[in-house]
DNA sequence: TCTGGCACTCTAAAGAGGAGAGTGCCAATC
DNA sequence: GATTGGCACTCTCCTCTTTAGAGTGCCAGA
């Protein structure tokens, strides 16, 4: 009942009456018997209706229910499994498979997507490479473990040759390869205290690329797309809803700190309306799922839509495309 | 009287008449006069009513006369040259530098802000590297000339020795240090089809960075920011209409042609309306400045809104930004 | 327990009327 | 001849009213 009455309304946006349901829950009842129930739901707080004679529209509460309990997930076609898999198995960076990853979740469910960038443990030294570019200008590339790698350039006091620059970076590299990078921060740090080396300027660029690539580790950032397809639901129509919404996703803050608490719940996660405690997001849920590489959670991905979203369609989407997203980036490896 | 009543439609955004101009025009004229005057501005196609008994509102070719003839454009106030060299001036990647251009664009406009990323003329070869990461698995590293840095992970055929690595890297580096990236990529084409090297993984792969970074430098993206202003004009508040807008940003393609026309141009080059000839844009404008570093044009910035923002106002933000923009880059070299 | 019937309520759409803003034109004025 | 005041006219927008329709709650009967 509930079940006919929310998944009704999911197509429709429209509160929904006894009469309608009656017609087409197939459960061969008179609307009569359907208000008497419909009054019962009211009563637990799963319906609710805005005014007098209007009919009924589901509650966050009702929506709970339904997700929790009632919830018939549906098998995702399998053509659509395929699909996805056939989209992510391009051979592109990391970044453009994270970037198909959104796409495909918001093209598929009509829905904003969203993918967090993947985390890493503990990202290790590796390597550290000066190379002159003019004069004074210096340009520094440093390389983790997991083969990321972070360039910036460097104005020095004076002039270095080639041959200086190379001692510098064998120096560095000798000294730190295989170290966490926390640690190789923490004692450049140190070392710029104690004695204030000839390399200063150098060792300086060192920590502040490491501290960059320990900020992106930690899940700094997200990526997104499809927001526009928000902009299709009635109830978002708001203008005014609607700015502030894209603001949050600007802003990112807020939308991190949800996808944060999805990364550590096991499996399938799901915000609806207000659960998420932003009122940005008063009228959107979230369905999330973590992805893995190597058994071991690095990020989270999922959609973002209207309370009245097709979940029992979404959840599957969602779910596989973490899957199919930590294959493809374990091959990337 | 034009600019009167363009000026008065910048800021209200309604449709003006000839009484409200002649208290707020100071030209002493009774509203009978104004009506003359404003009925051969219509005659001229300059302005023209939404219906018989609405006020007068500008119309492109209005505009274009305005900003072509009558426009006086506003010294920038020195608090806000200031401001903007301040922000621009902080120490950070050049990426990062284009964000806060776009940002200060967009904030202090309270439009939409937008700055493609610089191009190099002709990107040099200057370096390559390999390293190994884990058994067939080969991190490589292109560096060209203007310091760009280009990774990508490498799938070998066979292990090779970290010896060998730096054999293929140092074979390729003085093959092509110092020729033109275009060339390399062509040599490297060739020869792979000739003799089938050991290397030509590898080669591949450098040739596949040399490609991108090709075609970075072709101009092939921007940044954007404050698309979130657009929602505050009614004009625009059509939720249709605001749902292409977004779209044709997040598309790019059509925005970039535009900005590769602005490239070309000389100084500020301003778009009123339809003349960008992208139905999207109809009720927008952009305005927009080119930047250059060592008085070659490297890539140009703006501002996008609607048909009435205040040109004045706009213009020197947005030719101030370009220039403390493009000193900003050059001390980054 | 379910159902049909009935009175009641509330919204959304459609129509009517009036206020207000603006126009165009004309004859008078400086 | 440029400018002005006056006047009739035409729109839109707002408000008010009315009405149709959908839905409800409740009750008596199967």
């Amino acid at each position: 009942m509930l079940k006919a009455l929310i998944e009704r309304y999911a197509r429709e946006g429209q509160p929904v009456g006894s009469r309608t349901l009656a017609r087409e829950a197939g459960l061969d009842l008179s609307p009569a018997t359907i208000r008497n129930v419909l009054s019962d739901l009211e009563e637990l707080g799963f319906v609710q209706s805005p005014h007098t004679s209007a009919g009924r529209v589901p509650t966050v509460q009702g929506y709970r229910f339904f997700v929790d309990t009632l919830l018939s997930v549906q098998p995702l076609e399998s053509g659509a499994f395929e699909e996805i898999r056939a989209q992510l198995d391009i051979d592109t960076t990391a970044k453009d498979l994270l970037e198909s990853a959104t796409g495909l979740l918001s093209g598929i469910t009509q829905l904003a997507g969203v993918v967090t960038l993947p985390k890493h443990e503990h990202p290790v030294f590796r390597r550290v490479e000066f190379l002159p570019l003019s004069e004074r200008r210096v340009l520094a590339i440093l390389v983790t473990s997991e083969g990321e790698v972070q360039n910036r350039i460097v104005h020095t006091e004076r002039e270095c040759s080639p041959g200086e620059l190379q001692q510098a970076s064998n120096y560095l590299s000798e000294l730190f390869t295989g170290k966490e990078l926390a640690d190789v921060r923490n004692t450049l740090l140190r070392e710029m205290q104690e004695a204030r080396s000839t390399m200063n300027q150098m060792m300086l660029t060192a920590m502040h690329m490491a501290d960059q690539v320990l900020e992106r580790n930690s899940n700094e950032d997200f990526i997104m797309s499809g927001q526009t397809n928000l902009m299709g639901f009635q109830e978002l129509c708001d203008i005014e809803r609607l700015r502030k919404l894209f603001d949050a996703f600007n802003q990112k803050r807020e939308i991190l700190n949800l996808l944060d608490q999805c990364v550590h719940g096991e499996g399938i996660q799901i915000f609806i309306g207000e659960e998420s405690g932003y009122q940005t997001l008063d009228e959107c849920s979230m369905v999330t799922a973590p992805y893995q590489v190597d058994g071991e959670v690095v990020g989270v991905l999922g959609v973002i839509g209207p309370t009245r979203m097709a979940y029992e369609r979404v959840i599957p989407i969602v779910d596989a495309t973490a899957r199919l997203l930590g294959a493809a980036l374990k091959q990337k490896e």
